[in-house]
DNA sequence: ATGGTTGTTTAACAA
């Protein structure tokens, strides 16, 4: 009996998969490798998505992360601004780089992993749109408009498990940012921002995973300005990184970790890790 | 109050 039992909890034990995925815009790859190895060393997450990585793809530090266990890593960089990468311990099967709006940044880049489930992970920078909240006269913002519209067209359907994350630039809800009201004429929460991204949401069937486990009215912050003197007292932050999923992958979904305290880490990046943790069976 | 800080690159830009 206590042998048959033993079987079956071993069993049970064998067929149980964790899965985990963490987003961070690093603000600077090659300025910040030290506090991302030390991040990979803390939470060990099987797939790491990075944005703002700020470095041309001959210069990206691939030995360094592939010495400490991240052996497949794609990257889309270009000088100076912007810049994408996907650092994973199990290989990808496969790898794409679209340009949605044919400008040559660099802001998506996609991977399949297989963990018995194929899972489609998407990793974007979306353009953060300048100052004026006025497409006319501000042409980043115009282009931040443009950008989410060709979201619209591509995530309409849901073959196969799929992870949408990274920075997009956007708080969606009220709780999303340290001042509703205040916020509403300032880029990243105005309203034509939050429905574009509700939109995209909805019409390609994600669910927001963060939310899932940390409903509203918690206020939740992933980025934290430098400008401000002291971040953590006026804690006027955004919550502007995200990662989404599709509906199947709800009943998995362990748990959401939002890093703050790396944000107290020296010559740290204004935004925060976020993982999330699956468990299969 | 239209400030404030940061990284890349080394003046100006994007965030």
């Amino acid at each position: 009996m206590k042998d048959l039992c033993h079987t079956t909890s071993m069993k049970q034990k064998s067929q149980m998969r964790s899965f985990s995925i963490a987003t961070w815009n690093i603000n600077s790859i090659r300025f910040r490798l030290p506090l991302i190895l030390q991040f990979l060393q803390i939470k060990k997450p099987d797939i790491l998505c990075l944005q703002e990585t700020k470095c041309p793809n001959a210069y990206f530090p691939t030995n360094f992360l592939n010495n400490a266990g991240y052996k497949y890593i794609t990257f889309s960089g270009q000088k100076s601004y912007n810049g994408v990468a996907i650092l994973g311990k199990l290989p990808f099967s496969t790898i794409s780089k679209p340009d949605l709006c044919d400008k040559n940044d660099c802001r998506y880049i996609t991977v399949t992993v297989n963990i018995g489930r194929k899972i489609h992970i998407h990793n974007f920078y979306i353009p953060a749109g300048g100052d004026e909240a006025d497409p006319e006269s501000n042409p980043q913002f115009a282009y931040k408009l443009e950008f989410l519209q060709k979201m619209k067209n591509i995530f309409n359907q849901n073959s196969y498990s799929s992870i949408l994350t990274g920075d997009l630039n956007i708080a969606p809800l009220e709780n999303d940012v340290w001042s509703h009201k205040k916020m509403l004429k300032t880029i990243s929460h105005t309203l034509i921002e939050t429905n574009s991204l509700k939109e995209i949401q909805i019409q390609g069937g994600w669910i927001d995973l963060i939310r899932n486990k940390i409903p509203e009215p918690k206020k939740i912050f992933t980025w934290w300005s430098y400008r401000s003197k002291n971040w953590k007292k006026s804690n006027r932050g955004r919550r502007i990184d995200h990662i989404w999923g599709s509906l199947d992958l709800v009943p998995y979904l362990n748990d959401i970790e939002i890093m703050q305290e790396t944000r107290n880490w020296d010559k740290t990046s204004d935004h925060v890790p976020i993982l999330a943790n699956f468990t299969f069976t």
